[in-house]
DNA sequence: TTTT
DNA sequence: TTTT
């Protein structure tokens, strides 16, 4: 027998801007899941250097139920948040039969931090903004929705907790 | 004008076991690059379950330079560490013209949670090990050694501060 | 008026040993509070140079509600855990009227790092545990009990969200 | 004999903004030391609810070195910043015999998260900045200075690393 | 003693 | 007052 000793941790910190609206699915027992991307500016990077090197990390984020539904009412393109979270590496078979694997962030807890008027101030985001145009709606499907497209491929055992 | 305000945060904290011996190389200005991979347990996995659900994530490690060589010298398949690092995404070319994403963490820092004997003691790997058995020799490619094969294909872009 | 921008951050992440069995106590309206200091060794720190310096932080822990008593059930002097939260810093008049400061973390997280039977085994603590003695009793009280002498000095702001 | 498995973390991640200009001193040996008090607002603190509740933690920070150079030089009232750093407890004697304790937040890395203009063009600090005064020299001290005073109080033997 |  |  003996001691048990199994420590391990897992805990990713990051504060970025969403890349796109966010979008929310339903798994097939009706789980909210929000996805989005989050980009991260690279320290050091120079944004005018112009040689080619990325200045920023892309990076996926997940959340589940209650949060899912959070961040697709409340997320928008640009908008800056606080993700803290796990990091997770799924892989699945691709259709030429090799592995490929997906690494996301799945998300604990999100914190918004400038106001939505703020991010439509600084013009964070374009399409559909422009004179004229009809009021935007920015807030994603709320419930079921469309929930039949992608939803029900998203099986219940990746379910987090 | 007006104020900059570009806060941004990236950082990863990982404890975790090594799934193999790590591997040194160099780019073509010689600066060492170490890679692996970290185990890292889910929380709430059930392993006994077998029910195809994976109960580890798996975790693409770099470090470099110094701490590439200290890792290469000392690490090996079994160990237990801790990685504080921040989450890099990468993007590359495939040879069907497809773009593909590789994330890793960058680390910063790494710390030897166990000591050397502690993981053979608890057979973390076996070959070699037995007794009468030559000299294990862990450590791999302490300098230039094959850094002919991987190595000059590490542009030296990729080189972080 | 202008765009609010009010980001703030206050995470501690621990990993230490209990110095002693932990305390429970309760609020004038019931709620739990349970407080301990945790003993964080220092990285670089020679235990064996006798200079007379410190070589580890004693750290004061509080847990509230069913935190607190998941902790006063479980934990025990000489245990190994992990701490998640907030750094909290208090101020109160001294009996000479001088303004006191304390210090301490209010727990998000705690997590158990080693099993209680590993503590006991290893000798953590001796009270009790001899042969044909009666079954310890780690468990401080589990409710009211002596709630008495401290809790109701506990006043019903401190308690946080 | 037997495995050696002494793990600990001692981590502190903070945003906040400094109460005061810090304060730059120098150890007997010339080991520059820089102190300042860092606010950082509590998460659901009401700030307008007048209940004698506090709306922020004071956590006092403590930078060595070259770190403590580039505070002294940058850093001013009313900045923000974060602090990434562990946790230290110290432990001296009062005038009346009586133990006292000091905690505060030993920094590794600081980064500052609003340009110096942002923090004057938003008012964060009036005195001497007026129409006709002379030019403002938030810089404290930069090398030995008024060392004398403080200073020499400093042990060496507090030195990190 | 406290920042915005 | 301190843990291993």
């Amino acid at each position: 027998m003996g001691v048990r000793e199994a420590y391990l941790m897992n805990k990713a910190i990051l504060i970025g801007r969403l890349t796109r609206d966010p979008e929310v699915r339903y798994t097939q027992s009706g789980v909210a899941v929000c996805t989005f991307t989050l980009a991260v500016d690279r320290r050091f990077a120079r944004r005018d250097a112009n040689d080619g090197q990325p200045t920023a990390d892309f990076i996926p984020i997940v959340a589940w139920r209650k949060l899912a539904e959070i961040c697709g009412n409340n997320l928008i393109k640009g908008r800056r948040i606080s993700v803290e979270g796990r990091i997770q590496v799924r892989s699945y078979e691709a259709q030429d039969g090799s592995k490929r694997y997906v690494t996301e962030i799945v998300a604990d807890e999100i914190e918004f931090l400038d106001s939505r008027s703020s991010v439509q101030h600084e013009g964070g985001f374009g399409a559909g903004a422009g004179a004229g145009a009809p009021a935007p709606q920015p807030q994603p499907q709320s419930k079921p929705a469309d929930a039949g497209s992608f939803g029900p491929s998203i099986p219940d055992e990746e379910i987090p907790f």
